[in-house]
DNA sequence: GTCTATATTATGATAGAC
DNA sequence: GTCTATCATAATATAGAC
């Protein structure tokens, strides 16, 4: 409720990314937070009354900042900002750099929302949805206004463009060994980001598909 | 080393698979998979050392049989097999499949890949790089013999190829509360292979890209 | 908001009998 | 291979002083 920057809240958080983005929000107990934060451990339970409420806060946190930078684009105002099409790439490109500025709370959240648990199914019904429906809007606006091909899978297309969207901040740990990419750095947002408006423009605009 | 099917040893394994599947490695005690798998505890360090040898016992098992499948399709005979797309295309539906029938596994490994430990680096650097290096031969032979374009970037297609085929086994969870489709079923994966060999053959072979 | 102290339970791992 | 018994340590969480 308070706007107040705490510091040792802060800095809890802060602790807290980068323990669970290394071994897991599991293997990483209240105590070794509070130590690499320097502070003392009951803190964390007046502050996140526990470890889940810390990866609750860094949910909430992640998701509204995100959601407070892909409302200009979609939503309403859809008239004015141009195609369907430069709308979905510019919000493909929010997200992306989103993930990429925040690359170890994407990499945690994305992690974490494959297990089951309360918190899962609320950020699930709530932000994924909201999500969802941000990009899924996008599609079907385009549709409507004869921009993408009408038959178009739109559901398949979506988990597809989610796939591609998410994976390389998912495992980041792939991108690095494997493909010798580094994923927050601003050449590969924009490498990624121009491979996927000509996949997208590609696929969405022509037949067979 | 033994081939004998070891009853205890399975059923921590069984056990361990659905513990680690919903609530993550981190968060599963030994005790839990123990009694879960209705056996002692004390079977577990006896089989596996501890913890962390059954998920490398289960990630072993899992690429082994996986490459096992792959094989036939890629090195070695590829003159004999038809076109690189349709091996392609092939190799996208066994590892699909196999995802598809190793679900809870699939799910743990991905999830587990985003961690920093020396098993995951290991498991990177011998699967995932020969995993890598299966689809990235398909690719290039496929250059090499004019049936894929020539100026395609390989990389870049590797990468989303990726992460279209993890994504739905890494959060089958986003499938079904978001998109409502059950990727384990029979009908998803064909819908998707069917998807997936339209997208890439489009790509693939097309201008443009 | 922060700290000390502590209670309670959970956990990993092993020794040794069967 | 399996079991009982055990231990040392780690973990969560809270009460109460400052």
């Amino acid at each position: 409720m308070s706007k107040s920057v705490n510091h040792t809240k802060a800095s809890i958080v802060k602790a807290a990314i980068s323990l669970f983005a290394v071994q897991g929000f599991g293997s990483t107990s209240i105590r070794e937070i509070a130590d690499t934060a320097s502070v003392n451990s009951a803190l964390v339970s007046y502050h996140f009354k526990n470890k889940q409420g810390i990866l609750e806060w860094m949910m909430i946190d992640y998701f509204e900042k995100l959601f407070a930078k892909l409302q200009p684009v979609g939503q309403g105002e859809k008239e004015k900002k141009g195609s369907c099409f430069q709308q979905l790439i510019a919000s493909l490109d929010t997200l992306i750099g989103y993930q990429a500025e925040n690359m170890e709370v994407s990499a945690i959240i994305l992690r974490e929302l494959s297990v089951d648990s309360m918190l899962v199914r609320e950020v699930m019904s709530t932000y994924m949805a909201r999500l969802k429906a941000h990009f899924a809007n996008l599609l079907e606006t385009g549709i409507e206004r004869g921009e993408f091909d009408r038959d178009l899978d739109v559901e398949m297309q979506l988990i597809h463009m989610m796939g591609g969207m998410f994976f390389p901040y998912s495992n980041p740990q792939i991108m690095r060994e494997l493909f010798y990419v580094e994923p927050m750095s601003p050449e590969y947002r924009q490498r990624y980001i121009s491979f996927l408006s000509k996949v997208w423009g590609y696929k969405l605009k022509n037949e067979e598909i």
